[in-house]
DNA sequence: TCCGTTCGTGTTATACTATTACATATCATT
DNA sequence: AATGATATGTAATAGTATAACACGAACGGA
Protein backbone atom coordinates (compact mmCIF):
# COMPACT_ATOMS: atom_id res chain seq x y z
CA UNK A 1 0.00 0.00 0.00
CA UNK A 2 1.83 3.18 -0.87
CA UNK A 3 2.19 6.22 1.33
CA UNK A 4 -1.04 8.16 1.04
CA UNK A 5 0.83 10.88 1.97
CA UNK A 6 3.73 10.95 -0.62
CA UNK A 7 4.07 14.35 -1.98
CA UNK A 8 5.67 14.36 -5.69
CA UNK A 9 8.78 14.97 -5.18
CA UNK A 10 9.68 11.37 -3.59
CA UNK A 11 10.10 8.62 -4.82
CA UNK A 12 6.50 6.41 -4.93
CA UNK A 13 4.68 3.43 -6.03
CA UNK A 14 3.59 5.11 -8.86
CA UNK A 15 1.01 2.64 -10.35
CA UNK A 16 -0.12 1.97 -6.66
CA UNK A 17 -0.46 5.99 -6.74
CA UNK A 18 -2.86 6.12 -9.93
CA UNK A 19 -4.70 3.14 -8.78
CA UNK A 20 -5.78 4.36 -5.28
CA UNK A 21 -6.59 7.91 -6.17
CA UNK A 22 -8.64 6.22 -9.52
CA UNK A 23 -10.46 4.34 -6.77
CA UNK A 24 -10.68 7.09 -4.00
CA UNK A 25 -12.23 9.45 -7.33
CA UNK A 26 -14.61 6.39 -8.24
CA UNK A 27 -15.87 5.90 -4.64
CA UNK A 28 -16.29 9.97 -4.11
CA UNK A 29 -18.30 10.12 -7.86
CA UNK A 30 -20.61 7.49 -6.21
CA UNK A 31 -21.33 8.24 -3.22
CA UNK A 32 -21.83 12.21 -4.11
CA UNK A 33 -23.85 11.14 -7.16
CA UNK A 34 -21.71 12.31 -9.81
CA UNK A 35 -21.55 10.68 -13.23
CA UNK A 36 -17.74 9.82 -13.87
CA UNK A 37 -18.67 9.33 -18.04
CA UNK A 38 -16.05 7.78 -20.06
CA UNK A 39 -14.61 11.30 -21.39
CA UNK A 40 -14.06 12.35 -17.68
CA UNK A 41 -12.74 8.83 -16.22
CA UNK A 42 -10.09 8.85 -18.55
CA UNK A 43 -9.03 12.53 -18.88
CA UNK A 44 -8.97 12.14 -15.12
CA UNK A 45 -6.64 8.58 -16.12
CA UNK A 46 -4.63 10.92 -18.55
CA UNK A 47 -4.01 13.42 -16.06
CA UNK A 48 -2.78 10.91 -13.36
CA UNK A 49 -0.64 8.52 -16.16
CA UNK A 50 1.07 11.54 -16.52
CA UNK A 51 1.51 12.48 -13.11
CA UNK A 52 2.63 15.99 -13.73
CA UNK A 53 0.39 19.38 -14.57
CA UNK A 54 -0.70 19.00 -18.51
CA UNK A 55 -2.18 21.83 -20.52
CA UNK A 56 -5.83 21.53 -22.07
CA UNK A 57 -4.45 20.95 -25.24
CA UNK A 58 -2.13 18.27 -24.27
CA UNK A 59 -5.07 16.13 -22.76
CA UNK A 60 -6.95 16.75 -25.58
CA UNK A 61 -4.65 15.31 -27.87
CA UNK A 62 -4.61 12.00 -25.93
CA UNK A 63 -8.47 12.38 -25.78
CA UNK A 64 -8.81 12.19 -29.59
CA UNK A 65 -6.64 9.32 -29.80
CA UNK A 66 -9.14 7.51 -27.27
CA UNK A 67 -11.77 8.22 -30.03
CA UNK A 68 -12.98 10.99 -27.93
CA UNK A 69 -14.00 14.35 -29.79
CA UNK A 70 -10.91 16.47 -30.99
CA UNK A 71 -12.25 19.73 -30.00
CA UNK A 72 -11.29 22.05 -27.11
CA UNK A 73 -14.56 22.09 -25.36
CA UNK A 74 -14.40 18.11 -24.84
CA UNK A 75 -10.98 18.23 -22.94
CA UNK A 76 -12.13 21.88 -21.21
CA UNK A 77 -15.07 20.57 -19.67
CA UNK A 78 -13.83 17.55 -18.67
CA UNK A 79 -11.18 19.28 -16.73
CA UNK A 80 -13.53 21.35 -15.41
CA UNK A 81 -16.13 18.88 -14.18
CA UNK A 82 -12.43 17.06 -12.10
CA UNK A 83 -11.54 20.94 -11.11
CA UNK A 84 -15.09 21.57 -9.63
CA UNK A 85 -15.21 18.43 -7.99
CA UNK A 86 -12.08 18.68 -6.64
CA UNK A 87 -10.72 15.99 -8.62
CA UNK A 88 -8.02 18.08 -10.29
CA UNK A 89 -6.42 20.95 -9.91
CA UNK A 90 -5.73 24.00 -12.25
CA UNK A 91 -2.62 25.66 -11.80
CA UNK A 92 -2.84 29.47 -13.07
CA UNK A 93 1.21 29.79 -13.20
CA UNK A 94 1.17 26.93 -16.00
CA UNK A 95 -2.15 27.23 -17.60
CA UNK A 96 -2.21 23.91 -16.66
CA UNK A 97 -3.75 21.09 -14.86
CA UNK A 98 -3.25 18.23 -12.49
CA UNK A 99 -5.32 15.16 -10.88
CA UNK A 100 -5.67 15.71 -6.97
CA UNK A 101 -3.91 13.17 -4.78
CA UNK A 102 -6.26 13.33 -1.98
CA UNK A 103 -9.47 13.46 -3.84
CA UNK A 104 -11.32 11.96 -0.87
CA UNK A 105 -11.25 15.10 0.73
CA UNK A 106 -12.09 18.84 0.59
CA UNK A 107 -8.85 20.50 0.60
CA UNK A 108 -7.13 23.64 -1.27
CA UNK A 109 -3.64 23.03 -0.91
CA UNK A 110 -0.59 25.24 -1.81
CA UNK A 111 1.17 24.05 -5.39
CA UNK A 112 5.02 23.76 -5.58
CA UNK A 113 6.26 23.97 -9.01
CA UNK A 114 9.67 22.85 -9.32
CA UNK A 115 11.26 24.74 -12.12
CA UNK A 116 14.19 21.81 -12.55
CA UNK A 117 12.06 18.96 -13.32
CA UNK A 118 8.73 20.60 -13.86
CA UNK A 119 7.16 18.58 -10.93
CA UNK A 120 4.11 19.91 -9.46
CA UNK A 121 3.00 18.83 -5.84
CA UNK A 122 0.67 19.45 -3.67
CA UNK A 123 1.76 20.93 -0.12
CA UNK A 124 -0.86 21.08 2.46
CA UNK A 125 -2.30 24.70 2.68
CA UNK A 126 -4.23 24.89 5.98
CA UNK A 127 -1.33 27.06 7.72
CA UNK A 128 -0.77 29.13 4.33
CA UNK A 129 -4.41 29.58 4.01
CA UNK A 130 -4.77 30.35 7.46
CA UNK A 131 -2.28 33.21 7.58
CA UNK A 132 -3.95 34.59 4.37
CA UNK A 133 -7.60 35.03 6.04
CA UNK A 134 -5.44 36.45 8.72
CA UNK A 135 -4.36 39.25 6.45
CA UNK A 136 -7.28 39.39 4.13
CA UNK A 137 -9.73 39.93 7.08
CA UNK A 138 -7.72 43.27 8.44
CA UNK A 139 -8.37 44.88 5.38
CA UNK A 140 -12.58 43.65 5.85
CA UNK A 141 -11.72 40.88 2.78
CA UNK A 142 -13.79 37.64 3.01
CA UNK A 143 -11.91 35.60 0.82
CA UNK A 144 -13.91 33.11 -0.83
CA UNK A 145 -11.64 31.20 -3.12
CA UNK A 146 -7.70 31.17 -3.61
CA UNK A 147 -4.20 30.48 -5.47
CA UNK A 148 -1.24 30.13 -4.01
CA UNK A 149 1.47 28.48 -6.22
CA UNK A 150 5.63 28.54 -5.16
CA UNK A 151 7.86 28.18 -7.94
CA UNK A 152 11.24 26.86 -7.41
CA UNK A 153 13.68 23.71 -6.76
CA UNK A 154 12.66 20.13 -5.51
CA UNK A 155 14.66 18.26 -3.08
CA UNK A 156 16.30 16.52 -5.77
CA UNK A 157 16.35 19.41 -8.52
CA UNK A 158 18.26 21.78 -5.22
CA UNK A 159 22.11 21.92 -5.68
CA UNK A 160 24.40 20.28 -3.25
CA UNK B 1 -0.99 63.97 1.62
CA UNK B 2 -2.82 60.56 0.91
CA UNK B 3 -2.28 58.09 3.39
CA UNK B 4 0.82 55.91 2.01
CA UNK B 5 -1.20 52.61 3.43
CA UNK B 6 -4.25 53.43 2.01
CA UNK B 7 -5.64 49.95 0.42
CA UNK B 8 -7.57 49.94 -2.99
CA UNK B 9 -10.71 49.20 -0.78
CA UNK B 10 -10.84 52.32 1.05
CA UNK B 11 -11.74 55.41 -0.28
CA UNK B 12 -8.52 57.75 -1.20
CA UNK B 13 -7.45 60.64 -2.55
CA UNK B 14 -6.97 59.05 -6.13
CA UNK B 15 -5.37 61.43 -8.17
CA UNK B 16 -2.96 62.46 -5.25
CA UNK B 17 -2.16 58.44 -4.97
CA UNK B 18 -1.89 58.29 -8.39
CA UNK B 19 0.71 61.34 -8.62
CA UNK B 20 3.02 59.97 -5.53
CA UNK B 21 2.96 56.51 -7.30
CA UNK B 22 4.29 57.95 -10.45
CA UNK B 23 6.90 60.05 -8.45
CA UNK B 24 8.14 57.24 -6.93
CA UNK B 25 8.50 55.14 -9.76
CA UNK B 26 10.35 58.18 -11.51
CA UNK B 27 12.75 58.47 -8.45
CA UNK B 28 13.34 54.84 -7.97
CA UNK B 29 14.06 54.56 -11.80
CA UNK B 30 16.51 57.32 -11.57
CA UNK B 31 18.14 55.47 -8.38
CA UNK B 32 18.47 52.53 -10.05
CA UNK B 33 19.73 53.71 -13.53
CA UNK B 34 16.23 52.36 -15.00
CA UNK B 35 15.07 53.91 -18.58
CA UNK B 36 11.70 55.02 -17.81
CA UNK B 37 11.09 55.31 -21.78
CA UNK B 38 7.75 57.14 -23.29
CA UNK B 39 6.32 53.93 -23.70
CA UNK B 40 6.52 52.16 -20.70
CA UNK B 41 6.12 55.87 -18.45
CA UNK B 42 2.64 55.84 -20.53
CA UNK B 43 1.64 52.07 -19.87
CA UNK B 44 2.54 52.88 -15.99
CA UNK B 45 0.44 56.14 -16.40
CA UNK B 46 -2.58 53.83 -17.98
CA UNK B 47 -2.69 51.16 -15.01
CA UNK B 48 -2.70 53.91 -12.42
CA UNK B 49 -5.35 55.80 -14.44
CA UNK B 50 -7.51 52.71 -14.47
CA UNK B 51 -6.19 51.62 -10.71
CA UNK B 52 -7.46 48.56 -11.77
CA UNK B 53 -5.93 45.10 -13.52
CA UNK B 54 -6.01 45.59 -16.64
CA UNK B 55 -5.79 43.26 -19.40
CA UNK B 56 -2.72 43.85 -21.71
CA UNK B 57 -4.60 44.21 -24.90
CA UNK B 58 -7.02 46.63 -22.91
CA UNK B 59 -3.54 48.46 -22.37
CA UNK B 60 -2.63 47.95 -25.78
CA UNK B 61 -5.33 49.97 -26.99
CA UNK B 62 -4.96 53.19 -24.89
CA UNK B 63 -1.12 52.96 -26.10
CA UNK B 64 -1.91 52.52 -29.75
CA UNK B 65 -4.69 55.67 -29.59
CA UNK B 66 -1.72 58.10 -28.00
CA UNK B 67 0.30 57.07 -31.21
CA UNK B 68 2.22 54.03 -29.77
CA UNK B 69 2.67 51.20 -31.79
CA UNK B 70 -0.56 48.88 -32.10
CA UNK B 71 1.16 45.32 -32.08
CA UNK B 72 0.97 43.26 -28.80
CA UNK B 73 4.66 43.37 -28.64
CA UNK B 74 4.49 46.87 -27.66
CA UNK B 75 2.49 46.51 -24.76
CA UNK B 76 3.96 43.14 -23.60
CA UNK B 77 7.34 44.78 -23.37
CA UNK B 78 6.32 47.97 -21.49
CA UNK B 79 4.59 45.61 -19.25
CA UNK B 80 7.41 43.19 -18.82
CA UNK B 81 9.75 46.08 -17.64
CA UNK B 82 7.28 47.45 -15.02
CA UNK B 83 6.61 43.93 -13.61
CA UNK B 84 10.39 42.92 -13.95
CA UNK B 85 11.63 46.15 -11.74
CA UNK B 86 8.63 45.89 -9.29
CA UNK B 87 6.65 48.95 -10.60
CA UNK B 88 3.61 46.61 -11.39
CA UNK B 89 2.43 42.89 -10.60
CA UNK B 90 0.88 40.32 -12.43
CA UNK B 91 -2.27 38.57 -11.47
CA UNK B 92 -2.11 35.18 -13.11
CA UNK B 93 -6.20 34.80 -12.45
CA UNK B 94 -6.99 37.52 -13.95
CA UNK B 95 -4.24 37.08 -16.75
CA UNK B 96 -4.09 40.65 -16.34
CA UNK B 97 -1.96 43.77 -14.55
CA UNK B 98 -1.78 46.28 -12.32
CA UNK B 99 0.27 48.94 -10.91
CA UNK B 100 2.36 48.66 -8.04
CA UNK B 101 1.04 50.95 -5.36
CA UNK B 102 4.72 50.37 -3.33
CA UNK B 103 7.35 50.60 -5.72
CA UNK B 104 9.61 52.54 -3.63
CA UNK B 105 10.10 49.28 -1.55
CA UNK B 106 11.17 45.55 -2.84
CA UNK B 107 7.92 43.42 -1.85
CA UNK B 108 5.76 40.68 -2.76
CA UNK B 109 2.10 41.55 -1.90
CA UNK B 110 -0.54 39.43 -1.88
CA UNK B 111 -3.96 40.00 -4.18
CA UNK B 112 -7.44 40.50 -2.84
CA UNK B 113 -9.61 40.84 -5.68
CA UNK B 114 -13.11 41.73 -5.47
CA UNK B 115 -15.88 39.63 -7.46
CA UNK B 116 -18.56 42.62 -6.83
CA UNK B 117 -16.44 45.43 -8.04
CA UNK B 118 -13.57 44.14 -9.47
CA UNK B 119 -11.49 45.94 -7.61
CA UNK B 120 -7.79 44.77 -6.72
CA UNK B 121 -5.83 45.25 -3.65
CA UNK B 122 -2.01 44.37 -2.21
CA UNK B 123 -2.11 43.20 0.86
CA UNK B 124 1.53 42.42 2.60
CA UNK B 125 2.32 39.37 2.11
CA UNK B 126 5.16 38.50 4.66
CA UNK B 127 3.19 36.53 7.04
CA UNK B 128 1.32 34.69 4.30
CA UNK B 129 4.88 34.31 2.60
CA UNK B 130 5.91 32.83 6.01
CA UNK B 131 3.65 29.99 6.32
CA UNK B 132 4.41 28.95 2.58
CA UNK B 133 7.98 28.76 2.96
CA UNK B 134 7.68 27.16 6.23
CA UNK B 135 5.36 24.22 4.30
CA UNK B 136 7.44 24.20 1.22
CA UNK B 137 10.86 23.95 3.42
CA UNK B 138 9.32 20.96 5.21
CA UNK B 139 8.98 18.79 2.08
CA UNK B 140 12.54 19.99 1.17
CA UNK B 141 11.29 22.33 -1.98
CA UNK B 142 13.20 26.19 -1.91
CA UNK B 143 10.59 28.93 -3.04
CA UNK B 144 12.22 31.36 -5.64
CA UNK B 145 9.11 33.57 -6.24
CA UNK B 146 5.36 32.61 -5.41
CA UNK B 147 1.76 34.23 -6.72
CA UNK B 148 -0.34 34.19 -3.38
CA UNK B 149 -4.55 35.37 -4.66
CA UNK B 150 -7.33 35.46 -3.53
CA UNK B 151 -10.94 36.01 -4.63
CA UNK B 152 -13.40 37.35 -2.45
CA UNK B 153 -15.56 40.27 -1.19
CA UNK B 154 -14.28 43.67 -0.28
CA UNK B 155 -15.40 45.55 2.69
CA UNK B 156 -17.67 47.64 0.59
CA UNK B 157 -19.58 44.85 -1.71
CA UNK B 158 -19.62 42.48 1.55
CA UNK B 159 -23.62 41.73 2.62
CA UNK B 160 -24.17 43.99 5.78
C1' DT C 1 -44.29 3.27 -21.24
C1' DC C 2 -44.48 7.87 -22.91
C1' DC C 3 -43.27 12.49 -22.57
C1' DG C 4 -40.67 16.34 -21.33
C1' DT C 5 -36.62 18.02 -19.05
C1' DT C 6 -32.00 17.96 -17.86
C1' DC C 7 -27.50 16.77 -18.69
C1' DG C 8 -23.61 15.39 -21.44
C1' DT C 9 -21.18 15.15 -25.90
C1' DG C 10 -19.63 16.72 -30.29
C1' DT C 11 -18.84 20.33 -33.78
C1' DT C 12 -18.05 24.94 -35.75
C1' DA C 13 -16.56 29.15 -35.08
C1' DT C 14 -14.52 32.74 -32.60
C1' DA C 15 -12.34 35.33 -28.79
C1' DC C 16 -8.66 36.13 -25.93
C1' DT C 17 -3.71 35.84 -24.42
C1' DA C 18 1.17 35.68 -25.54
C1' DT C 19 5.52 35.00 -28.20
C1' DT C 20 8.89 34.64 -32.22
C1' DA C 21 11.36 36.81 -35.66
C1' DC C 22 13.09 40.49 -37.91
C1' DA C 23 13.83 45.43 -39.32
C1' DT C 24 14.63 49.96 -37.66
C1' DA C 25 15.82 53.37 -34.47
C1' DT C 26 17.93 55.24 -30.26
C1' DC C 27 21.34 55.44 -26.67
C1' DA C 28 25.88 55.09 -24.40
C1' DT C 29 30.80 54.55 -25.16
C1' DT C 30 34.81 54.84 -27.32
C1' DA D 1 31.98 59.00 -36.23
C1' DA D 2 32.05 53.99 -35.29
C1' DT D 3 30.54 50.47 -32.21
C1' DG D 4 27.67 47.56 -29.50
C1' DA D 5 23.80 47.29 -26.49
C1' DT D 6 19.09 48.61 -25.76
C1' DA D 7 14.51 49.87 -27.24
C1' DT D 8 10.68 50.18 -30.55
C1' DG D 9 7.69 48.84 -34.37
C1' DT D 10 5.57 45.39 -37.42
C1' DA D 11 4.12 40.99 -39.30
C1' DA D 12 3.17 36.51 -38.40
C1' DT D 13 2.05 32.86 -35.51
C1' DA D 14 1.42 30.10 -31.29
C1' DG D 15 -1.18 29.00 -27.32
C1' DT D 16 -5.34 29.25 -24.25
C1' DA D 17 -10.34 29.48 -23.63
C1' DT D 18 -15.30 30.20 -24.57
C1' DA D 19 -19.90 30.87 -27.17
C1' DA D 20 -23.46 28.83 -29.67
C1' DC D 21 -25.91 25.19 -31.48
C1' DA D 22 -27.36 20.21 -32.76
C1' DC D 23 -27.95 15.79 -31.11
C1' DG D 24 -28.70 12.07 -28.07
C1' DA D 25 -28.67 9.61 -23.57
C1' DA D 26 -30.30 9.66 -18.80
C1' DC D 27 -33.77 10.89 -15.50
C1' DG D 28 -38.25 11.67 -13.45
C1' DG D 29 -43.09 12.11 -13.40
C1' DA D 30 -47.66 11.18 -15.74
ZN1 LIG E 1 -5.60 17.88 -4.21
ZN1 LIG F 1 12.67 18.97 -9.42
ZN1 LIG G 1 3.21 46.32 -5.10
ZN1 LIG H 1 -15.73 45.28 -4.06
Amino acid sequence: MPDPHASAFERHDHAGCRHDVLAAVEREARERGLRLTPVRRRTLEILLEEHRAMGAYDVLERLAKDGFGAQPPVAYRALDFLVDHGFAHRIRRLNAFAACMHPDHSHAPVFLICTGCNAVAEAPGEQVREALDATARSLGFAVERSNIEAVGLCPTCAPE
